[in-house]
Formats: structure tokens, sequence, C-alpha cells
DNA sequence: ATAACTGTTCATATCGTATGAACAGACGTA
DNA sequence: TACGTCTGTTCATACGATATGAACAGTTAT
């Protein structure tokens, strides 16, 4: 699952151009529908064809979406501009190569998040063997509560901010391990806090275990966080070992100390 | 350099959403400097610095656009999008492995681009040693006139399609190798054809040199190529082998056999 | 303290959006 | 084949909303 989308054009205030909210809704829908035809998203968005047309004929003259016969589909276009993001990132070029290392030395998916707007998004995913396609993308949103590198950013933030995103966005139940309880997320997040690191359960994806460690600004702040994630069963083998979760630490570690030099 | 920016929204028909034409304005303009503050893409884009503060706090609102301080910046969202883009390609799925190993086999940048729009979008680069950041990044769109994918796409392309290409986007200079004049594109076209390879030395980026291989569907219409990338003078000593060439090929080969099965 | 900036809000006029109808063409069915 | 129902696209219209430039307060430099 991924964020929620966006409602409908005439619930935002008079400061807001609405038909620039009519245009993303659409490419909402076409990018969970991958490809979808005039009416389709007529319906879906309970708006008139005649809208609908002009809106996509509109991103298909600035090239953002692709008419194949009667199929509308989002452009290669979003790629650019995704990757333009990400390289921007000071964190991205930092961690990128620690990220690779840290992949192949567990023998794991090993990635980085990064918060915004409440969310997190993994920004960078590497396996040992090659690039994971699988379960997460590089580029998607997770709620910050469900999983080990959301409570690793989630407990360096100030209370205010913590509370802020836990009553914005709640608790979501996203598997039957997901902490749904306000109170026992707090007292995750103060353990997580002591250990100086964040561990799931199949909070997010049943079967999934992932280790977390904070990456943070020289007052604390939480800018990120390492994490190693990988099947329950060999995950909780290899957490046995001690040296094992330390290297996600040492990981996030060395990318803070990289970050302010 | 990147592909060239969207005109003024004045300048499109009435069948046009102005609003959205602006917004995506914007949206490039973020793009390009990463960061930026009102009354900067104000003056830039030439409109009123309210229309432009309207703009992007609708952005932002949508998630798609955030603010730090008095700068705005593009949000990871689109990450998002681009991610989901790519991975709904079929070609990016199959080719994903073969990629791999022959970045492996060659120990240079290998890549696969596809065509959109009279554009060439780099949709996946592998290099020998982890993932490339330099010069070329994934997402970017290329003009199919300067680089050997381009190349070994155009060459594939129904006369009527090629010509339209031309006529519509034609022969930027963008290094002092590029090929400028039509006649001559189109005998280095049908060189490639008879090779079944293109190679570009320098067009795109002095000091690069490229070999490519176009994948077609049972029509023969081109649908990507396969490109491997390196230093001129590194470039040079390999393609002195035959079989490092052949390997482009083969590549290309087995990927357009596994798209068909 | 001044001055030149800034981002944001506001009211206004005009432009342009959203609508639903109308149309022709594609598609499927009988 | 002929029908009916779907489609995408265009059009005119009414209303709504966009773009504007001015006004305002806040900030940064001078």
């Amino acid at each position: 699952m991924d964020t929620s989308s966006i409602p409908e054009a005439s619930t935002f205030d008079r400061q807001t151009a609405k038909t620039t909210v009519t245009t993303f809704r659409i490419v909402e829908a076409l990018k969970r529908q991958s490809r979808a035809r005039v009416s389709e998203l007529a319906d879906e968005l309970d708006l008139a064809k005649g809208t609908v047309h002009k809106h996509l004929s509109t991103l298909r003259k600035v090239n953002y979406v692709v008419q194949e016969g009667k199929q509308y589909r989002l452009s290669l276009r979003f790629m650019g501009l995704g990757a333009t993001v990400r390289s921007n990132l000071d964190i991205y070029q930092v961690a990128y190569r620690s990220v690779e290392k840290l992949a192949e030395a567990t023998g794991e998916v090993a990635s980085i998040m990064i918060p915004e707007n409440g969310y997190g998004v993994y920004v960078l995913r590497v396996s040992a063997e090659g690039r994971p396609d699988i379960d997460i993308r590089e580029g998607e949103s997770v709620p910050l509560t469900a999983t080990a590198g959301g409570k690793a950013i989630l407990a360096n933030m100030s209370a205010e901010e913590r509370e802020q995103v836990i009553s914005r966005h709640g608790l979501p139940e996203l598997t039957e391990n997901t902490i749904t309880d306000p109170e026992e997320l707090r007292d995750e997040l103060r353990r997580v806090r002591n250990r100086r690191r964040a561990i799931d359960r199949g909070e997010y994806h049943p079967g999934q275990r992932c280790v977390a460690a904070s990456i943070t600004d020289l007052e604390g702040n939480p800018l990120g966080a390492v994490i190693v994630s990988g099947p329950s069963d060999r995950m909780n083998e290899k957490l046995a070992d001690a040296d094992f979760a330390s290297l996600v630490g040492s990981t996030a570690d060395s990318v803070q100390s990289r970050l302010y030099r």
C-alpha cells in the first residue's frame, strides 16, 4: 500500500489552484492503474469525460503523459523528475557506497529511508544480488509507525513533531503485528532510543523483518535511517549475532559523520 | 543538457488546461534549480508572485512540493511516480538481469534506452562497480540523433517516423562531433542498419564512446536499445576485440526474444 | 533607521475551466 | 449485415476560478 490519495478539488480552500489538484488526481490514478482510458478515469474520479480528456491532452502536450491508442499512461519523464530529486539529496550521495557495502556484508537488502510530510520514503535500496524489485520499491512512501526505519526516525523526533505525526496519520493496521495503540508505540520508541536501533517484526509486510538505525543532524533531529531487511526466519538467525545488528548502527554513524565534513 | 522546456501557457490552444501547463512550468523550473523561492520563479517564468505562490502552495498541499523555510523544492513523491512508471515497462523487467551481466562482462556502464516522444530515455544504467551517478543519470532524456542508443533506435524506425523526429527536433549540436547534417545522419543510419549496431564518438558527451544494439518488436519497430558506454580511449581498445561489440548485440537479442514468450 | 527586499493575502476583472450535450466512429452482439 | 451500445473528441455555455497588481507585514542589508 502506498500513501492515501488526493481528495477532490472542491474540498480545497480558495487559495488553491483546483485545476492543478485535478491534474494530480488524474496523475495518481494513472500511477495506480498504469494505463487507463478517458472514461475509466472519469468514472473513478467522478469528473466529466470532457474534463478528463482536456487534462490528459494537456499532460500529453507537456510530455508527461503518453497516449497509446485509446489508453493513456504516465511518461518516462517522471523518471527524470524522480532521479533529479533524489540526486539532490546530500544524504543519498553520501550514503550510496555505504549502503552498497552494507548489503554485501549482510547478504540482505539494505536501504535508506528519509522522512517527508510525516511519511517515510525509501530513497535507496540495494540487495546483495542486484536491484530488488519486490515488496518495497525505491520511491515508495510508507507510514513511519509501521516500519523499523520509520520507528528509528520517529524515536529521534521532538515529542511535539512525533505527536503531530501520530495524530495526523494515526497508526494504520497493515498486518496483525502492526502497533496500533499510541501508548504502546511510545513505549516502543523509548526502547528504540535506548538501544539506538529499531526492529520490526512484520509490522508492514508479514514475514519481513528489518533492523534500522537513525541518521541525525548535529542537533539530533532525524534526517533518515539506514535499514537492513529480509525474511523473518533468516533475519532471526542473523540477529542472534550481535555484530550483525551493530553493522547497521555503524553504517548510520559513518554516513552521519561524513554528512558533516 | 536535458530536453527543452515548456513554453508559456498562453501559446497553447483552447483545448488545453493552461493552469496545468503553468504548474508543470514551475515543476520543471524546480527541477532545474533544485530549490527556489517564490520571486525567483516568478522572475524566471514571467509570472506574478501571487500566481507562483498559489501554485506552489497547491503543490505543497498535494505533497508534491516541500517547503523549507522560504525555499521550495520538489518532493520525494516524484520518485514514487518515476519508479512506478519504470516498473510498468515490460522491457525493464525483462532486461534488468541481462544488463547487469553485460556491465559485469564488459567492465563498463551498460544501459537500456527507450524512445518516447522523439527522445531517448535511459531507463536503466548499471556499472560494473555500483550505480553510476555521473554524466548521464537514469531517467534522463537525450536527443535520439546524438547518441549510439538513439541512432540504433532511429535506424529501425520507419522512414516516416524517422523523418518526423528529425524535422521535429532537429539535430542539436551538443559536441563538436555531433552529426548536424540530416543527409549525413541518414547515411550513418544506413550503416547502423547494415552492421546491426550503432557507435558514437563523443557526439553527446565529449570523451565518451558508446556501442548500441536495438531491441525491436516482431514487426521490426524499435522498442529500445542496449548500450555500453565508457571513456573513449578505453572503449577504443575494447572495441578492437570483435567479441566485445557482439556482446551488446547478443544481449539485445536475448532481451528481445524473452520479451515475446 | 532606513530602504529594498521578501512572502503572503486580498479584491477585481477577465479569462478559462468544467459541464453536459452532440457527434462520429469503434466495437460487440444479434 | 444491421443494430445498439459503447467509446473519444469537440463544442457552446454559464459559472467559477485564475492571474493580476496592489497592499501589507515581516525580514535582511545597508
